[in-house]
DNA sequence: AACTATTTATAAGA
DNA sequence: TTCTTATAAATAGTT
């Protein structure tokens, strides 16, 4: 609304920010006031602003804040953190492409640091990355040998295999709560090199 | 907006209360979050609805969360919130890592389409995996022989590689868009493995 | 789930 | 801040 904006992103202007702080949570209170009126809903607002200062809505049908943070806790429990995860792991894939690169070289290098792997996930490491300059190997000899039909049969293959991807993606944190740690690197560089 | 109504009260009719709830509820979370990241606030909303189902949203965490939590705690004296704190950012590493795995993968099962890397690529991809295989392997043994003070001894050498990273980071983007994807494969594998 | 006629919210400007 | 106003968004009623 307005004369203008529609991206959604830090407004780097403070004058700017604050006067827009000021019209949205106006707005946002309203919203929530109406929204637990007219639908009969339970709701809890709060609200900091980047200078640290409170505001709260509580919904009239809420008797007290603590009764109600008992009632999410209880909820929380059994349902929300799924959501939570859920919600992460798109923020993170959208906003983290950049840190990717920083936090995956960091992470290799990290191995010379020693603290952090056992010499079971070491081995798996190694024994993938054997694995994976075979594959690499293999995969250049093929080509070179000019075998372009061999790998146009086994593009589907793989294609389809990447979708599954999509579906292992959508597992991973169940699969990651189930295992522990060194047997989820394991794993985790079984599926990043395609091993089957 | 729409067509009619401006009095906020209950909706007795329970189908267009139940409609107008999904309608608006999108329409607060929405409104949640773009305040939340225009004006760099943090905020908080739990919805229940008439039916009790639960909905809610977390502004976009880290830097303003230890500040949102600490101030709740003190006006409400509850101790869920640094708890739900803690879950939260071991909850964003974990679902980060999984996701870089992933990702990772993807990047690797590219090189069985074969399409976009040429041969000398595919070497170049080999040898550091093939190096990449041995420095682990050879780490292993160091751990494996109980030689900390080696490990030790590189750390510090390690530790400013790393910090020069920041740098190659800054400038990841930049190279991977000029150099071709076979190239830049190459590159970003000797970024990754740390080799000189 | 979609579609619009309207009402609301709000970005800029004062 | 606060008000005004031109516009962008949200959504009530409808299909």
């Amino acid at each position: 609304m307005g004369r203008g904006r529609s991206e959604i992103k830090r407004i780097e202007n403070p004058t700017q920010r604050q006067s827009t702080f000021y019209k949205r949570r106006d707005g946002l209170f309203k919203k929530a006031r109406e929204l637990a009126v007219l639908c009969d809903a339970d709701l809890l607002l709060l609200l900091f602003s980047a200078s640290g200062k409170l505001y709260h809505y509580l919904a009239p049908t809420v008797p007290s804040a603590k009764e109600f943070v008992e009632r999410y806790e209880a909820a929380t429990h059994t349902k929300v953190w799924a959501d939570i995860r859920q919600e992460r792991r798109a923020e993170l894939e959208k906003v983290g492409k950049m840190c990717e690169l920083l936090e995956k070289e960091l992470r290799f290098m990290t191995v010379d640091d020693g603290e952090p792997y056992t010499v079971p996930s070491l081995e798996a490491l190694a024994h993938n990355l054997e694995a994976a300059m075979h594959k690499v190997r293999s995969e250049k000899d093929r080509k070179i040998g000019g075998e372009i039909s061999y790998l146009e049969s086994i593009i589907r293959g793989r294609q389809e295999e990447r979708y599954g991807l999509c579906d292992k993606l959508a597992h991973a944190q169940t699969l990651k709560d189930v295992e522990g740690g060194s047997t989820s690197l394991s794993n985790g560089l079984d599926l990043k090199l395609g091993f089957n």
